[in-house]
DNA sequence: TTGAAAGCGCTAACAC
DNA sequence: GTGTTAGCGCTTTCAA
């Protein structure tokens, strides 16, 4: 049986080098206030030890974990069908590992998890947390605020706490909704009507804010009730909106998805009526969802937004925000608001309205409009 | 300024309960050998408080971490254009909770990252690796098993280490290949031709192999090489191939592809020569990749892999293999052949030849074929 | 059954 | 500059 290779511990690394645990920790940890020579002879003892300091040892006393959870909230297939949540994840885990932290993936669904989550987080496991909350009744970001650790959120939410807003970062869902329906518009449409997202989650709002605001600027019968139909941001729903707007609006000559699956699912609708995309009808999707958007017949024209650009910002924001926190020396206080004046040098395409910072999009132009 | 937070420790617990550290740390380990009026009094005082466990304090005695890394290394953006890779963490995840265990979740692209995971993994801070290997010549794996941490592979291994090949878990690439095939001629079609995957990664390997299986035991002319065209899983790759294909073999009637990404750059080339799908040429793909299958035109008739499934099953090899190990006293041999006996009562329907868990596929059929 | 005490490996005062 | 020392919060012998 083979023998418990016990790895090598900063004692050992002493011994070797001839000095003391305490030079050997300032070397591994900077070096600072340590004569080169020495230096010199502990880094070689800890290249042929293969001296590999252990976190845990270190955590106990220092507090701290260079480790952030990251708390993906999502009962619905949705997050797991869109690579959205897979390109956050990689810009998070970019910035983290930059950084020299670690990033533990939280994913829940139902109540059960929630809790445990919670516990999680209260149990100072991790420095901070990156909090992705899609829908507005959802009880967690209560809880995590209660676990007293510095968050930063995903996509902006719907509510605020005792605090005022908490810190996140979204993308511009109402600017870009504009930018899509004044696409339609340019393109000589007037009866635009609008496809809307999930309405207990803040992106469907402002998309539907968005479209509203051009709406209400055009000359003729601004943001007509009618032209818009509530749906869910899935294909299914998408088919089913097209289908009651067809009935309802026969005359309607452009429609703004609330993102590229619901545009998928009115596209088929259009086909199937024999409705030519875009003589017929325009279509503009939201997202860019490759290769879908790209895929599609006709290829989709669409918003896009830079999802990974977003997680790289959020773990920019929370490493920063921690880092003030700890220097104050109070790890519970929370990211505040100091942490968020935006991402200065980090990325000056952002705005930062408030303790938010908000995401520029691109319209992407193709077939469909 | 607010005041750090202290969470409350054992100490704390114990003078609450009135009782000693000791009887604290047995009843929230299990509570064996306490008795039950102290234990209650125990239990009372943890929640009064509030207490949480510090994983680090108990990592550095216990040396066990109860978090596993899970390494993603994919230098395409494939990974992330692809619910793949969403889905399996779902099932990893799932499994792990269940098993109160940490996700830590590494993510590579190039060399750099490579001697960071491995320094991680050799650092000990996990007690075992889900990896997800895709390519024939990735150093990763190498450095892995230097690391002396116990691995379980997601996907079939192109290699074997010194101790012959190691843990994994795949779909039934080859078999779920002959059944797309068998279908393909079932429906008489007798110019069936495959366009493969990337031929350095074993799942489009496998998956050639199965189309040969059957074309070899097809009566008429097994085999035609002029009848595979090599791709690269990708759109643009799939559409390549298929003008390539329909150049050389004008008469083809069917197309295997290695995936529904290539199928679907298969039928836009059909559908822009203006073929018919079914009736010229029928299409069948691997995935089931949601919702591209279901919103293609037509809906591609594909082989579902069940890839939580392999997730689940990927994290619940490498715990028990873990467990054995630690009984046995050596963190670091590795989950050796013990933990590979299969799953067993964990899921029937999986196949275990050797140290590999070979899940299953199922045809799904829709209009392509 | 319960408690006392010895560390796990590391950092951070503090002294030299 | 460098070493000594006192814990961080927990589990785990070992005695009682």
């Amino acid at each position: 049986m083979p023998e418990a290779v016990s790895r090598p511990t900063l004692e050992a690394v002493a011994t070797r080098a001839g000095v003391s645990r305490a030079t050997v920790s300032r070397v591994v940890n900077g070096g600072y206030g340590v004569r080169e020579s020495l230096a010199e002879r502990v880094r070689r003892a800890v290249a042929e030890l293969g001296y590999v300091p252990n976190q845990a040892a270190r955590s106990l006393v220092t507090k701290r974990h260079d480790a952030v959870a990251v708390v993906i909230a999502e009962p619905e297939a949705r997050v797991f069908t869109d690579p959205f949540f897979a390109l956050q994840l990689r810009g998070i885990s970019k910035e983290l590992t930059a950084h020299d932290n670690q990033l533990v993936l939280l994913l829940t669904e139902g109540r059960d998890d929630h809790t445990r989550v919670a516990r999680y987080l209260a149990g100072g496991h991790v420095d901070g947390a990156l909090v992705f909350s899609l829908h507005l009744d959802d009880p967690l970001p209560g809880l995590i605020h209660d676990a007293g650790v510095p968050t930063v959120f995903g996509g902006r939410p719907g509510w605020r706490d005792r605090t005022g807003t908490p810190l996140y970062v979204d993308t511009d869902n109402r600017g870009g909704a504009r930018t899509a329906v004044r696409h339609l518009a340019g393109l000589g449409r007037t009866r635009i009507a609008h496809i809307t997202g999930a309405l207990d989650q803040t992106s469907a709002v402002d998309r539907l804010d968005g479209y509203r605001d051009v709406m209400a600027e055009t000359a003729d019968g601004g943001g007509d009730p009618s032209l818009v139909v509530e749906s869910d941001f899935t294909p299914a729903g998408g088919e089913r909106a097209m289908r009651e707007l067809l009935d309802r609006r026969p005359d309607v000559d452009a429609v703004f998805a609330a993102n590229d699956l619901t545009a998928l699912g009115a596209l088929r609708v259009l086909r199937e009526r024999g409705l030519r995309v875009p003589e017929d009808v325009a279509v503009v999707g939201f997202d860019d969802m490759l290769p879908l958007a790209e895929q599609s017949d006709p290829p989709l024209t669409t918003v896009r937004q830079d999802i990974e650009q977003m997680g790289r910002l959020m773990a920019r924001l929370l490493l920063r925000g921690a880092t003030t926190v700890l220097r104050d020396g109070s790890a519970a206080a929370g990211a505040g608001p100091k942490g968020a004046s935006g991402p200065g040098d980090a990325d000056p395409a952002a705005r930062t309205p408030g303790p938010g910072v908000i995401l520029p999009t691109t319209l992407i132009r193709r077939a469909s409009a």
